[in-house]
DNA sequence: TCATTTGGTAACAGTGTGTAACCGCGGGCC
DNA sequence: GGCCCGCGGTTACACACTGTTACCAAATGA
């Protein structure tokens, strides 16, 4: 089965700027989602908007501190059940007792390593994983490039004069895997995990027969290819630029 | 950048010549191209003739220090994507340094394991491999010179007339290597990493041999070249100026 | 000048890719 | 159950690509 795992979303809750910029830029590089907020207010509107899957808290804030704002969060129905990780600086005589007992899932003393941040960042993730397999019913439902669609709720594939052209799951599968990564070069390895979720086998050419029966169907000259080209040594590569959307054709 | 499949090229910079030199052998018995770089210049002047996947890079260094490299490497177009891995000496005022002013991928005290050291590589490199949606596309689209336009996503080339003009992979790979260094003398040794991202081996004419299929396509008279000049006892050179820009040709 | 080095490219061979043909499998249908 | 049929993996072969070799010409230097 395909991890279909959206990237987690962090929520960083710092007043200072720099820190803020740091974390987030490090926490990005390690494969999150982070969004920044200054302030309780501005932490407020965030959550108001957005799915946040993880909320770093800074203890000391302008306004209301981190605290309280903790206890807020435990007590509204929407992010009651929202990981929080507290930052203290060094100093302040809160001790790790009070940080839990006000619901944080775990703290962090500054200055501390990024590094240690992201351990706990994944642990307390880890934790949290269980309720998090409540379906997403596929975001951008429709894939288009070059005036195909792709429908994939319905999984049928449109050309740009409308005609539904008829696909079998393998090349359907496979022109999905392209869909999605469009403008990169994928190796028949890659293509095969996508499109197969299975691993090449020696002498394996799976790919290179689906894929010429693929541009049968969609290239104006297969002779020719323009949508999928080849990468010699490489593998294939999409080449539209691809945008999604669920609007009708 | 086409991250393809071949073996990724590693630069370590640390002014200890005995720690480049470990390193380096174990991470080449390990399947990776290493060069090595003794400060700030010899790292720079390597990456503006190599392809680099990823930067092993001492904090502690002769002349410019490794967090103010890291900071021209994130400034710079070319390498802002290069992970780095910054290697610091185990130190009291370290901690601070390293929680609040990384701008670093991941980063390992010293003295560290070499097998630690492949593991953060190895994760380091998975990571950077796929940002799914992220700026694959991102920057100059097309690079155009004397009327040519070269399309980095669709990996086409036009004439100055609009024909499109059939190159191999290999062909393009050069072309492009050349593009992205224009008016300046390139080593048949540079020109192999860019374009193959391999080292040369004794005796090496392959890149003598894609030079001179590359002409008869894009020259007007291949024995007299002029986007193409050789240089003797230097390598090739790519006379136009190239502008990059997304428009259409 | 001649000897030597360096680069251009034709020819060749090893490898990668396109695709027709074949075949086994599984599902639908009688 | 037996039959039919479409799908998808495997095989085979033709062809394109690319590194190597060889030979020649051009450039360099004595």
């Amino acid at each position: 089965m395909a991890a279909m795992d959206r990237t987690p979303h962090l929520l960083v809750v710092d007043d200072d700027r720099e820190i803020r910029s740091l974390v987030a830029q490090f926490l990005t590089k390690h494969g999150f989602r982070v969004t920044g907020a200054r302030d309780g207010a501005e932490m407020m509107r965030t959550l108001d908007g957005a799915r946040v899957d993880l909320i770093v808290l800074d203890l000391m804030l302008p306004g209301e501190d981190g605290l309280s704002l903790c206890r807020r969060l435990r007590a509204t129905p929407q992010t009651a059940q929202t990981p929080v990780i507290m930052l203290t600086a060094m100093g302040e005589e809160t001790d790790r007792v009070v940080g839990l007992e006000m619901g944080a899932d775990d703290y962090l003393a500054k200055p501390f390593s990024p590094r240690e941040l992201l351990a706990r960042i994944k642990a307390v993730l880890r934790r949290a994983q269980a309720p998090l397999t409540a379906g997403a019913p596929a975001a951008g439902a429709v894939l288009r490039f070059e005036g195909w669609s792709l429908d994939l709720t319905k999984r049928e594939l449109h050309s740009p004069d409308g005609v539904l052209v008829q696909l079998s799951a393998g090349e359907y599968d496979l022109l999905v895997a392209f869909a999605e990564h469009p403008q990169r070069v994928l190796t028949r390895d890659q293509l095969l995990d996508l499109a197969r979720g299975r691993s090449a086998v020696p002498f394996d050419r799976s790919i290179d027969v689906q894929v010429s029966r693929l541009r049968r169907k969609i290239e104006p000259d297969p002779a020719e290819p323009a949508l999928i080209k080849t990468v010699r040594g490489g593998g294939y590569l999409f080449t539209p630029s691809v945008s999604s959307g669920g609007l009708a054709p």
